[in-house]
RNA sequence: GUGGUUGUAGCUCAGCUGGUUAGAGCGCCUGAUUGUGGUUCAGGAGGUCGCCGGUUCGAACCCGGUCUUCCACCCCA
């Protein structure tokens, strides 16, 4: 063999096993998105650059695919961008589509762009792959799945109760228990901002308090200085850094902390309204948890932020998020359309599936019943009852070639298929199939009829 | 994007401070067994040592670049 292919970096092929396990992972949580009431949409991979380019910050732009415009691009280059070998600027010129970032920025596109023709509120779901340029590490692609649950058009806090209903319920199906659904609010964020006087600084603010469970109380300060809050800015929000206790604890030490903050104390409200909604609907697995350190996600969050944690044993990022965003369509000319979405990352889902031996022995579609290839007239014969046993629902096949009988049965283990029928001259006389089981070693004689019978 | 790490047979990996024809286990193929697999035994095939270049009498081994793997940062599902 020549040079060894391969896929190109941070992308992987699927095996048969790999496909049906995340089958499996996908109709768990098709099923409950439709139990939820969404219907699925679908947009194209690839979406027009001024679409994409500037939603996801400047970070988000450097991992956006860009996709290079067919024909004679460099004749059309920016030639000043060109000369100076300034890629930011040339990107616009010779690059006018770029691959899908993440579903949310698509659908809002989709809202406005078929605003007349949508009933408000609006539910839709979306399990499509998407694309960031960013270095792979484990759980992290450069091409994967998200799997998004979405409703535009309604302000209504049951929203966000339902929402963590559909976590609990897509996860305890899954049978993967344990997993923290953490809340926070923007509000709540926007509010220490206020309360310190430092609302210009939101964003740093937020991106260094969200790194408290990794680097500590003292780093994310070390960090905030940096970025010039004040002293007496964190002495204010100190007790923000060690918040503990139950949820209507943490609640109540912040309606202190922002009691002169309005937005801050209309998070609390908001929060305080989900959590009593789930405490009387309550749980199957999960479990809902205040987390006010909770920043990280798109800047377009306005109301809840979530995150699902794995299960505490396993070593796993996020495996879900999501939150509301009161103006996601403005920026494509849609004025006063309010959203609140989730979304399950599959692929990490798999991971921690496969880590904790969740997936059920019986996900891998099998064949089960392989008919022998004796030759011409016995390939027919056993034609005939593979059609009769396909017609009945079982997954029956013949070995393609009269190859040696060792080699057939050979294949039968390797593809860990059940049961094998020998049907040679002898048996095509006496109209009668030779079943092995392939498990037991068995075998047995029947007719064309009792075949399905003794597979069930 | 920054720093580090990895790459030898289909797979998992040995390969000494640079020194003849690069090894093992598993897998694969053939036969023992021309109508019976998973066990056993005998034999066999399979490698531009990721790629390109450099140093050297000589490179899997040293140096540079590049691609890939994994990890940390950034960011994120």
């Amino acid at each position: 063999m020549a040079q060894k292919p391969s896929t190109p970096k941070g992308t992987r092929d699927f095996t048969p096993a790999e496909v049906a396990k995340r089958n499996y992972i996908f109709d768990k949580i098709k099923s409950q998105f439709e139990k939820f009431g969404f219907q699925p949409i679908e947009t194209p991979s690839f979406e027009n650059s001024e679409t994409l380019m500037g939603k996801y910050g400047e970070e988000g732009d450097r991992l956006i695919f860009k996709i290079l415009n067919s024909g004679d691009f460099l004749s059309k280059a920016n030639e000043e961008a060109y000369k100076e070998k300034d890629s930011l600027k040339i990107t616009s010129s010779i690059s006018e589509k770029a691959l899908r970032y993440d579903l949310t920025v698509p659908f809002a596109r989709y809202v406005v762009q078929h605003q007349s023709e949508i009933e408000f509120p609006f539910k839709r779901y979306q399990i499509q792959p998407v694309w960031r340029a960013d270095r792979p590490q484990k759980g992290r692609f450069r091409e994967f799945f998200q799997c998004d649950a979405d409703v535009v058009g309604s302000e209504s806090l049951w929203q966000e109760v339902e929402f963590v209903q559909l976590y609990d319920a897509v996860f305890s199906e899954l049978g993967l228990e344990g997993v923290t659904i953490k809340i926070n609010n923007r509000k709540i964020l926007s509010g220490f901002a206020e309360v310190i006087g430092e609302q210009d600084r939101l964003i740093d603010f937020t991106v260094a308090l969200d790194k408290l469970d990794k680097i500590g109380e003292e780093g994310v300060k070390k960090e905030m200085r940096e970025k010039g809050i004040s002293e007496v800015a964190l002495e204010k929000i100190r007790p923000i850094f060690s918040l503990k206790g139950s949820f209507s604890e943490k609640t109540e030490i912040l309606s202190g902390i922002l009691n002169s903050s309005e937005t801050g104390k209309q998070g609390i409200e908001e929060l305080k309204f989900v959590h009593r909604a789930i405490s009387e609907l309550t749980l199957k697995t999960a479990a809902l948890e205040l987390d006010v350190t909770l920043a990280r996600g798109l800047n377009y969050y306005t109301g809840a932020i979530f995150e699902v944690a794995a299960p505490e044993n396993v070593q796993m990022g996020s495996i879900g998020g999501g939150g509301r965003y009161d103006d996601l369509t403005g920026i494509f000319g849609l004025k006063n359309v309010s959203g609140v979405g989730i979304s399950f990352g599959l692929d990490r889902i798999y991971l921690v599936m496969e880590e904790l031996r969740l997936f059920p022995a019986t996900v891998t579609q099998n064949t089960k019943i392989l008919f022998i290839n004796f030759g011409e007239a016995e390939a027919l014969y056993a034609l005939r009852a593979i059609q009769k046993l396909r017609s009945t629902g079982i997954a029956a096949e013949l070995y393609p070639d009269a190859a040696k009988m060792k080699k057939q049965m050979n294949y039968a283990n390797k593809r860990e298929i059940p049961y094998v029928v020998l049907a040679g001259p002898e048996e095509v006389m006496a109209q009668r199939y030779g079943l092995k089981n392939m498990i037991s070693g068995e075998q047995e004689k029947v007719s064309i009829e009792d075949l399905a019978k003794h597979l069930k």
